[in-house]
DNA sequence: CTCTGCGCACGTG
DNA sequence: CACGTGCGCAGAG
């Protein structure tokens, strides 16, 4: 089966379990997936993981467990009419598209898995609020970032992760204790995250812009990525910063769900420690974990599918496009659906300036990736965002 | 045994 | 209040 067939797999599973009232967990969907189909739980994993960076597949820590959503069914709550029409209108996308991470679910909770596991990733830095400390812990090792940090290739890890992550922990079979795929999750996702980092690539109006939510993120990501120098270090230094004070909301109050979001969000900066150092970039970032608070619909989207919705997030963004660092514009890119290409803007160090001063040419040709993608990307959003950013400065 | 269905309690808006 | 979630149980195979 193809890759899209075995996510549709994945889906359904998810979608079965949840209306057998089961939790769709990654034991249970890797055991219902073998079952119905026949195929390796690690190879579930492993598309699950991509489906997760795609935000396809939302993971959430829910009730202290990790929980899978399908994002295409995933509404918000208030208005469960009106998503429902987005959310049908999504789900016929669903597979192809993924798209949103509408956090609607109250379920989204910090995925945490263990924090061992996780940290054991070293890539990510899990813990989400609730654990605060282990967010000084995160910190520490922040600071190292040992995985990931080095490489050039942030985006890249998106892809490398799912996949190692999958192919080592997950074996939830029945007969493993889960550890494998449990824990193993965390890390994925985090990995799976940076995939996320679509959210990001919303709007982020203005650096700071969202508090609530960013909070969420913030702590998320914050002790990851964000980890600079000089903050962090210890959760004293943190919290007096920023995130603390978001943090400890966050975590208090969404556990479930934003912190869920966050976490993926965060995860996904966690991919390029370095860039984050700036405190600008922290900023940016958590501006674009905003995303979560977008409706879902726009989200999803995002993904290119709506020009509309998209020129919308863009405005937003394009304000701050001049302070976009090479890691938000890669992270943007990432999140539009184009992973592969946003290592190409991240390897040619494009940022918010560069990304301005980009022609056709040099989108279709200078990066050296494959002219489809490149044609959507200059189109639906290099020229979008050059054409929003330009016009707003220009009236001012 | 596994898989399924679902009552019910819980949390959220 | 409505609604999503998932535990824990009972029943089916």
């Amino acid at each position: 089966m193809s890759e899209a067939e075995y996510r549709k797999w994945i889906l359904d599973t998810i979608d079965s379990l949840r209306s057998r009232k089961a939790r769709p967990d990654l034991e249970r969907i890797c055991r219902m997936v073998r079952r119905r189909h026949g195929s390796e739980p690690d190879r579930t994993c492993a598309e699950l993981e991509k489906l997760i960076q795609e935000q396809t597949v939302l993971k959430v820590n829910y009730k202290g467990s990790i929980s899978y959503r399908n994002a295409a069914k995933v509404q918000r709550r208030s208005r469960k009419k009106d998503d429902v029409t987005t959310t049908a209108r999504r789900s016929a996308v669903e597979e192809a598209s993924h798209s949103d991470l509408s956090n609607g679910d109250s379920a989204f909770g910090p995925v945490d898995q263990d924090e061992e596991d996780l940290e054991a990733d070293t890539s990510m830095a899990m813990d989400t609020d609730s654990n605060a400390d282990e967010e000084g812990a995160d910190e520490s090792r922040d600071g190292q970032d040992g995985p990931s940090p080095g490489r050039p290739e942030a985006d890249t890890s998106v892809r490398c992760a799912p996949v190692r992550a999958t192919s080592a922990p997950c074996s939830p079979s029945g007969t493993r204790p889960g550890p494998g795929c449990g824990p193993v999750s965390g890390l994925d996702s985090a990995s799976v995250q940076k995939a996320g980092e679509r959210p990001s690539s919303l709007p982020p109006p203005s650096p700071r812009a969202l508090t609530h939510n960013d909070w969420a993120y913030h702590s998320a990501v914050c002790p990851t990525e964000r980890q600079h120098p000089g903050m962090q270090r210890d959760k004293a230094a943190t919290k007096p910063a920023v995130h603390s004070a978001a943090t400890s909301p966050c975590a208090l109050k969404n556990n479930d769900y934003a912190a869920g979001l966050q976490e993926e969000t965060r995860n996904v900066s966690d991919g390029r420690p370095q860039a984050l150092s700036l405190p600008s970039d922290n900023c940016t970032l958590k501006n674009k974990l905003d995303i979560t608070s977008f409706p879902a619909e726009e989200v999803s989207l995002l993904n290119g599918v709506k020009d509309d919705e998209v020129s919308v997030k863009k405005e937003s963004m394009s304000q701050n496009l001049m302070q976009w660092t090479v890691s938000d514009v890669a992270s943007y890119f990432s999140a539009a659906g184009f992973p592969e290409q946003a290592v190409a803007f991240r390897t040619q160090e494009i940022d918010g300036k560069s990304l301005l001063l980009m022609q056709r040419s040099d989108v279709l040709t200078g990066l050296s990736i494959r002219l489809g993608p490149a044609l959507k990307i200059y189109e639906r959003h290099v020229k979008v965002l050059q054409r929003t950013h330009f016009l707003e400065y220009d009236d001012v």
